[in-house]
Formats: C-alpha cells, sequence, structure tokens
DNA sequence: TGTGTGATAGTCT
DNA sequence: GACTATCACACAT
C-alpha cells in the first residue's frame, strides 16, 4: 500500500473532501489491520465557513488545521465522543475534511467487538462510529497521515455504479446552504438514509 | 420508518 | 454557563 502524497491534501479543502471518496483508511493497531472505504465526507474551511472550527480564528483545539495538510484533526465532542478530520487546504489558509463515514472491508470481527454491534451497516455509518471502530482518539491528532504506518490513507476508486451526491452538510444549520457534504451512492454504509 | 430525548465533558464566552 | 461537526434507545405509527 502506498501513502497518498502531501500534494493530495493540499488543494482546496471541498475538492479533496470530494476527491477522498473510495479512497481507503488504513489503521495497524495492536498487531490487527483495519481497512475502510471512505463513503462519506464534509469540508470544513475558514473564516468564510461558519460551521468551521477554524471559523474564528486558531485556538488551542484547532491549530491543527492551520498545519500541513495530510495530518490528522482528532477533537472530542457531545462528552463522549471523537471526530476524525484530515486536514485539507492551500497554504495559508486553516481547513479539514471530516470522515463520516467508511464502508468496513477488513478486520470487521475487531470493529464488532469495540463497537458491541456486528452488522456491517453498523460499524462505522457515522462519525463517532468509526473512531470508535477504528480506534482512533484523541493522541492522533496532529498525527502525520503521509508517512505514519498506524494511520493513512491509500488509493482506491468508486465502482462504476457509484457516483458521487453533493448535499448540505448534516448538523449545521448556522450555514446549511453551503453544499460542502459528499457521499458515495448508492450505499448502504453513509451515515443517514436522508440527508 | 420516523421522531424525541438523555448521556456526558471539553472548549470557548 | 452555554454550547456542541453524536449515538442509542424508547416509543409511536
Amino acid at each position: 500500500m502506498i501513502h497518498l502524497p502531501r500534494t493530495f491534501y493540499a488543494r482546496e479543502t471541498v475538492t479533496v473532501a470530494e476527491g477522498l471518496l473510495g479512497k481507503l483508511l488504513i489503521r495497524h493497531v495492536r498487531g490487527v489491520r483495519l481497512v475502510g472505504r471512505v463513503i462519506e465526507t464534509e469540508a470544513y474551511r475558514g473564516s468564510d465557513d461558519p460551521a468551521s472550527h477554524a471559523a474564528r480564528g486558531m485556538t488551542a483545539r484547532n491549530r491543527v488545521m492551520f498545519g500541513q495538510p495530510g495530518h490528522a484533526y482528532v477533537y472530542f465532542t457531545y462528552g463522549m465522543h471523537f471526530c476524525f478530520n484530515i486536514v485539507a487546504h492551500k497554504a495559508g489558509l486553516p481547513g479539514a475534511v471530516l470522515i463520516r463515514a467508511l464502508e468496513p472491508l477488513e478486520g470487521l470481527e475487531f470493529m464488532a467487538r469495540r463497537r458491541g454491534r456486528s452488522r456491517p451497516q453498523d460499524l462505522a455509518s457515522g462519525p463517532a462510529k468509526l473512531t470508535q471502530a477504528f480506534a482512533i482518539r484523541k493522541f492522533l491528532n496532529g498525527h502525520d497521515l503521509t508517512s505514519s504506518l498506524e494511520l493513512y490513507v491509500a488509493r482506491g476508486s468508486l465502482a462504476s455504479n457509484e457516483h458521487v451526491e453533493q448535499t448540505r452538510r448534516i448538523g449545521v444549520d448556522s450555514d446549511g446552504s453551503k453544499p460542502w457534504r459528499f457521499c458515495v451512492q448508492p450505499s448502504r454504509f453513509v451515515s443517514r438514509l436522508k440527508p
């Protein structure tokens, strides 16, 4: 497997969000290899995007959004959940892509144990579900996905019968008009059936 | 098949 | 002190 290069991430955030669909997220943990295909993403940018953590400038939490593209941005939310993002932006701007859903391909048993659920469509069909299934927690915040063996993204593609659907972001109403959510269709692994 | 609600803690005002 | 880029379960239909 080959890591996606930094140049892939050093582009406009929305472009990267769409480009990540079909790519493979690889995680090595305790001798187990986990693989998931990216099914759903959302782009979060900078000062032009009120829903973004980076909208009001840099803080201790969001500083990796302002750093090098290709790094992991992991944050804790709702008192019990983690969300996994990949830093992606052009030079001088903040931005990250939230990974909202994965299609589990390898390591399903490991994921099922962590999730307490066995149906494949319940393992990683949501931003907090996939971090639980893939054992992604805050210690991976700031991790470089272009060189890590623990967590990285590799090439992958859509099937011939699949296409990209673009919608408004989920849970965002302050700025719901921006169609910065992308998902693979048809797929039963998206986080919500109806956007 | 869909809507409502509680759990729970880090972050920012 | 208020607010979350959520999930799982309960309950009604």
